[in-house]
This record gives C-alpha cells, sequence and structure tokens, in this order.
DNA sequence: ATACTTGCAAAAGCTTTGCAACCTT
DNA sequence: AAGGTTGCAAAGCTTTTGCAAGTAT
C-alpha cells in the first residue's frame, strides 16, 4: 500500500483529470481519507480535525459521493446503518473482515494466489475485478465470547440484540 | 445444499431448541425463507405468498430480529439501504457476489481449498468462521457497461449516480 | 394463568433533495 | 461572468420502540 502522501497525490491528480473543482472541504476530506486504512464512515470524516466545525456535513455528504462517482472512493457497505468511505487508490486491495455485531474492522491479508483466485471467480460470474472491496462478515472474538454467556432464549426477546 | 423441506425441518428444530413460540408469522416466514438460496430483504419477505396482507410488516420484522437472535438467519448487508436476510444452515456457506450499483446478488462459488484458506485466514485474525457469510462487491457487467457510456463528471453532478 | 407475541402508531437515525447565496475557473 | 459548490432546512425511508390486546403453552 502506498503511504498517505502517494495517495493523496494520486486522489488530487484524479480530482484534475475528472475536472472536479478543487476546494477547501474536498481538500480536507481528502487529506482525512489519504491517511486512513480502513473504511470511515461518514460522521468519522465530519467529525476529523481539519473539517469538523469547518465544513457542514451535508456537504461532506455531497463531497463523499461525487468522489464516488468520481472513482476516487469507493462506499463500502460494512455496517448496515452508516455509510463508510474508503479511498480506491489503484493497486491496493481492500479486503475486509467485519464483525456482525460489534462492526469492528480486520484488513484481511490475502495471499496473491488467494486474490487471483477470488478475481477469477468473480469474472467468471460477470463481474468486473478491479477497484473492488471485500468483506467477510463474522463475529469476532470479543463478541464471539460475549455470546456464549448470553442469556437464553426466552430472556433474549427483551432485547433482541445482546451484544 | 439442503433443499427446501430439510431446511425447514432444520429450522423449525431450532426453533423449538430455542423455546421460540411457533406462531402463523413465524411459520410463514420460515416457509418462505426455507425456499429462499439467496438473501432477501425484509420487504420482499412481507411480499411473500403466505406473508402479504396476512402480517404487519413491523411483525414480520421482529420475527426476523428472533430468528437471527436464535441463529436461525443471518442479517447480511447486502444492500446499504436494505436488510437481507438468508437462513443459517449449518454446513450451507453462503458467499455472495454483489453488485454495488444494482444490487445484483451471484452466489460465488467458492472451492472447498478457498473456503478452508478464507476460514483460516479468519481465524488467524481473531474471527470466529461457523455461520459466516461473504460478499464480494463488485461492478457487475451491466453496470459496467453502463458506466462506460457515462456522462463526464461535470454531468455527473446532476444525478450523483448514474446506474 | 403466565409470559410471550402481534398490530398500529409513532419515534429515530441516516440519507437525499431544494434552493438561494457563494466561490472556483 | 458562468457554472459548479456550499449551507441550512426539510423531506424520505428503513429501522426501532411503546403499549395495550391477543395467543401459545
Amino acid at each position: 500500500m502506498k503511504n498517505s502522501a502517494e495517495r493523496l497525490d494520486w486522489a488530487l491528480n484524479r480530482c484534475a483529470e475528472s475536472q472536479l473543482r478543487m476546494t477547501p472541504v474536498r481538500g480536507a476530506v481528502l487529506d482525512f481519507l489519504s491517511e486512513q486504512r480502513k473504511p470511515v464512515s461518514l460522521d468519522e470524516i465530519s467529525q476529523a480535525p481539519g473539517v469538523k466545525g469547518q465544513y457542514d456535513s451535508t456537504t461532506v455528504y455531497r463531497t463523499l459521493m461525487v468522489f464516488k462517482d468520481a472513482g476516487l472512493v469507493r462506499n463500502v457497505g460494512i455496517m448496515r446503518r452508516t455509510s463508510h468511505f474508503v479511498m480506491s487508490v489503484p493497486g491496493e486491495v481492500n479486503y475486509f473482515l467485519v464483525c456482525e455485531r460489534c462492526g469492528s474492522v480486520v484488513e484481511l491479508g490475502l495471499t496473491s494466489g488467494m486474490l487471483a483466485n477470488l478475481e477469477h471467480l468473480a469474472l467468471e460470474n460477470g463481474f468486473a475485478t478491479e477497484g473492488q472491496s471485500m468483506d467477510l462478515h463474522g463475529i469476532c472474538r470479543n463478541c464471539k465470547s460475549a455470546s456464549a454467556r448470553r442469556a437464553p432464549a426466552s430472556k433474549v426477546m427483551a432485547r433482541y440484540c445482546l451484544v
């Protein structure tokens, strides 16, 4: 994976190519995203140091949509309720393991062999392979042990979801 | 993968084990789910033949939550906006390829070797491997060719998302 | 009879859109 | 100057919750 500066550089170039005007918000969002290695939520971006208090969250949202359409970021469906975004730098693969219960995210280190296999499989099924992201949903160790201590089904009704 | 009857049978047993009362809605939802091979949305379930018009959608929702907590179904985050559910039958692996644009879903036929590799990798990262589901997000062939005809960025602004 | 379930209505929470004012090119 | 951008406010939607009435055990 490239370093932050390289990623930012790429993004800036990409913006220019797409003829997107460079504005303060966009710059700030790109700055923040270039430093992130995992998908971040819209809210996290709005709360980021250079963004919080400076710009309206609706604007941040629209900024992300523009970036998404220009192919700069990918909107990853990691959690059910909230959108997460990752910078979509060529050559970087974003494969994550996400916990279905607590939402924790871990980067998945796929071997190049597995990667090739997956891409081949995807292609076979009529999917484009470039710029894709994958998330493997499971239950992380913490939540796993928490559920072992889970109350019986009759009690579970009370909250529907014990984490 | 087991046939529908076997899946239903398993689900019914699982319900009994979890001491969930068997009611008409629950039966209807289980009937429907046992026949589905891909994740279905809450809405699709509510619109299913034996369910539509018979039961309140809030009830269907709560039914699914109960099933989820009892481990009968898995709430798959396939689309950003809507929840999808799959019956979580032991021994069945639910790995899907989903299009980021149109939401189409294709079952991913992983070889047992790849499956083992993935599970091993997940385990290494502190994730439980049983009952997991995976979705590989990409762009399907249709959407891919659609985007090739996409308007330039300046025009894209008008809609934010051309499919 | 007891405790879990259901329906209907309403609250929440995040995502999207409208529009007039503002700022890059 | 022209057309893309931003803020603020409001609309949209799916998901959640409250409660009293209904029902499986």
